[in-house]
DNA sequence: TTAGGTGCAAACCCTTTGCAGCAAG
DNA sequence: CTTGCTGCAAAGGGTTTGCACCTAA
């Protein structure tokens, strides 16, 4: 009963979009990317394809970041960083805090747990630079008047 | 030059309401069972305080499950279980996964690291036991055939 | 009397969906 | 030809907001 699966450029191009950046891109900006090949693609097409691929588990979604839903081409388990003033989302690549968990929420609820999401929150390193550099010219300014 | 706040019941029992609930209430869930003591109530006043109280670190949010923010009446970081079924969100009390993590980070990448969400996702122990009992029920109904 | 708080309803914004036409198999 | 895919635009659904009135201080 599963639907038979087309070809379509549209959709392999989406997922070449999400593989290819680093920024956990949104559908409003694979949409705005993809335009530039795709002059006729419409964000509708966009969502359903993001929605089929995630659910192939081709893709998966990071979560909503300022209200929109960002995705990451990578499946593997991972924690992200968002910058709460950009918000930028950043793959973090350090020993992950440990797996095994699950087994112990599983034994004490009774739950199933199938997967996790970890991401941390802060202030991300271009930001910090920007504000850092945008007090010591009001610095300055101050010390001129 | 910050607001000067003025008592509000509603606001008070906006509060009582998150933090006597263990359900991790959303605005709407919030809204409904307060009508009943305030029948003018809007869900435009429940959300304006649930922004208020947020921002001020009374209240957290959990996150967006199911399209809405469920919110927390504990501030202490702690991991969180949410239901892919019936959505229901549960916290998770547990030894925590280290913190220190954050150090990591913020000298791996110059970031400044302010907090972290936690979230397992599966099935909760109620779907579980409420999908074993309907397969039971099928199995029946095929035995029948 | 002076703000902040609230009700109401319209506006927002991201996302979903119905429909008719297009295209892959 | 059959069925999935797409464009378009309207509809959804949670959340925000403008405005006039209400209320705490």
């Amino acid at each position: 009963m599963a639907t038979t699966r087309k070809h379509s450029r549209k959709r392999d191009a989406i997922i070449q979009c999400i593989q290819d950046a680093t920024s956990h891109p949104s559908a409003e900006t694979i949409y705005s990317k993809l335009r530039a090949d795709f002059p006729k693609l419409s964000l509708g097409t966009v969502y359903r394809n993001l929605t089929l691929l995630r659910d192939e588990g081709v893709i998966t979604a990071v979560g909503f970041v300022n209200g929109e839903v960002r995705f990451d081409g990578v499946i593997e388990d991972h924690p992200h960083f968002v910058c709460d003033e950009c918000s930028a989302v950043i793959d973090i690549e350090l020993s992950h805090p440990p797996r095994g968990f699950e087994v112990e929420i599983e034994k004490k609820y009774g739950f199933e747990v199938l997967h996790r999401k970890l991401v941390y929150f802060g202030k991300c390193e271009r930001c910090i630079a920007e504000q850092e550099s945008a007090s010591v010219a009001t610095q300055a300014a101050d010390d001129n008047s």
